[in-house]
DNA sequence: TTGAAAGCGCTAACAA
DNA sequence: TTGTTAGCGCTTTCAA
């Protein structure tokens, strides 16, 4: 009863090799032509003893573990965790497990992380990837194990992705704000590399240009990562209330630092949208049902997820070495942020 | 450079038996009396090959994963994707990777995933718990598997469990708003007979008891789980509408429900707190920040976490079968939402 | 149509 | 202080 049931248990209870029995239990006895009647007698045996296959060691002859390893910088974070989710849902219907890491976009932990996860011989990898990565994913890349990266990418890196297109995203924006007259258009962004972040800074300066507004760096602000929440609200507090006048609405990259903006602004009693205007890169719950809802640029996350398992499956399962680019669109959703 | 380096790689090269190599790679040179300069060499030699070792292998003779098995029931939930972030978190400062996987309150998959992660020998788990994983719960338990519950559990599971006192919380919000002056105090929650939820729902009668106020059928809401989050917010819109004369303030016994609310709310124009009082069992961005922010009973998400990869990691190392029950306090945040 | 045997990489008992 | 060896449970040649 509490002793695990082995193949050998099996072919002994049947009277037959492991060997046979492996074969069956693999679904290979057709291929294999085990008589039927010793194929039906083997996997009721194996039913009814309730055997269930060592992970460890069909992986060390295999190499395969069913498990897929998913980086983000932090599960808790809205956009990762609705995207977690749906690599779990998917990967379960396609018989994996997922492991799941949060870089905390913090070098070290990012380095050591998927060591770990690459250490654990995972079949493939789903990544937000970090600078401090890269030489491990280069080794990952050049060794074709699969992987596919979300959210952001590295040029130099020869890896299929998943990513929006973040310049149109943030332009549309800009336009949009622009277009109801506001001619001063503050940034709150992340100070990083990562190239989610330098597109969406790109299309913000592309709306200007296309709007005529003069880029002003006084009214642009870019948080450090790795700051407690409360250290990005009063970044952010501190930065309007100096350039107020300066500013007539305020465009935050990204959900987090949305969701402290609102928080800093309600601090110092800026009424949104009378006092200044927001928009938001990427939506969740205080934006859309908030008072007022923030208008945002949404990400198709069900879809970026969905696309980024299908193709990790299929380069694992046929070691396809096509190397897939995807760029999905981004939806501008108005509310009342903005009058 | 692509092949992988093994112990023996290592031993042939150091001029040793793998044995030696394995002890002191292990960190147990000292135990076993290795000499310094052999050790001194071989571990170089690890470092120079870059040596990684085959978990695979090592399961297999040790039994071990290094991971822990997290089950939610939905990493996309601000309260599981949180508890989430801190079990990771202190797992991976303890050499812990965990595999996580939403049970979405679905039978059929909690059985499923239960299974799986026991099949991938994860060496604990974390687990919220659901009546139809009870049977291989109940075999986890008598095969003294490290496992610690987490935000409900089962009377006759004799587990380790870390939750928080739901009776009272659900308590103190119904005093509070009794106190307000509010007699009509309606009940969302779920349909179901998990504890924490059974709990919460006897907090509120003990509540309405100690204010002398009437339960009354029509003001209880139970939304049975697996509906979308348009058929929750229907069926909540449906209630208030049909039952407003009837109700001062509504008690939403969790975040998901609380969220659904407020767009129901705002979909019949009611407004909070005017119209109707609000009050939530569970905290997020929206009700923290939203205008007007939703008073809440907030649980200690953080201590929760820690205490259960902390119970977990005991039991995992010193098989501890000391069973304990860890039940914390919830703490009550005024905001707007209640006049 | 089935079986014997090797071996994946590691640890631990036992020997030397 | 170090080495020999068996074996964890499985898959996969190769042989019968």
């Amino acid at each position: 009863m509490t002793k695990k049931v082995s193949l050998k248990d099996i072919a002994e209870k049947a009277g037959v090799s492991v060997t046979t029995v492996s074969i069956v239990l693999n679904g290979r006895a057709k291929d294999m032509k085990i008589s039927e009647a010793m194929a039906r007698k083997i996997l009721a045996l194996g039913e009814k003893m309730n055997y269930r296959p060592n992970h460890f060691a069909k992986g060390l002859r295999t190499g395969k573990t069913n498990t897929i390893g998913l980086i983000v910088d932090d599960i808790s974070n809205y956009f990762f965790g609705h995207l977690a989710n749906i690599v779990e849902e998917e990967a379960d219907k396609l018989g994996y497990t997922v492991m799941f890491c949060s870089s905390e976009n913090n070098e070290g932990k990012s380095r050591h992380i998927l060591n770990m996860l690459v250490d654990k011989h995972m079949d493939g990898y789903i990544i937000a990837p970090t600078k401090a990565m890269l030489p491990e994913l280069e080794k990952l890349v050049k060794e074709k194990k699969p992987a596919v990266l979300i959210d952001r990418y590295y040029q130099q890196l020869d890896s299929s992705y998943v990513t929006i297109d973040n310049v149109n995203g943030s332009l549309e924006a800009v336009n949009y704000l622009a277009k109801k007259g506001y001619r001063r258009i503050a940034l709150v962004t992340n100070l990083t590399d990562q190239l989610q972040m330098i597109q969406r800074m790109e299309g913000y300066q592309q709306g200007l240009n296309q709007n005529h507004l003069q880029l002003d760096q006084q009214i642009i602000k870019k948080i450090p990562f790795g700051l407690t929440d409360e250290k990005v609200v009063k970044e952010i507090k501190d930065f309007v209330e100096l350039n107020e006048n300066k500013m007539d609405a305020i465009f935050f990259t990204s959900n987090n630092l949305g969701v402290a903006g609102l928080e800093a602004l309600r601090s110092i009693e800026k009424r949104i949208p009378d006092d200044i205007s927001v928009i938001c890169f990427d939506d969740n719950d205080l934006f859309r049902l908030g008072m007022p809802g923030i208008s945002v640029v949404s990400q198709p996350i069900k879809d970026i997820a969905k696309k980024a398992v299908e193709i990790l499956i299929q380069q694992i399962n046929q070691r396809s070495t096509t190397v897939e680019h995807i760029v999905l669109k981004t939806v501008m959703i108005e509310r009342e942020s903005v009058k």
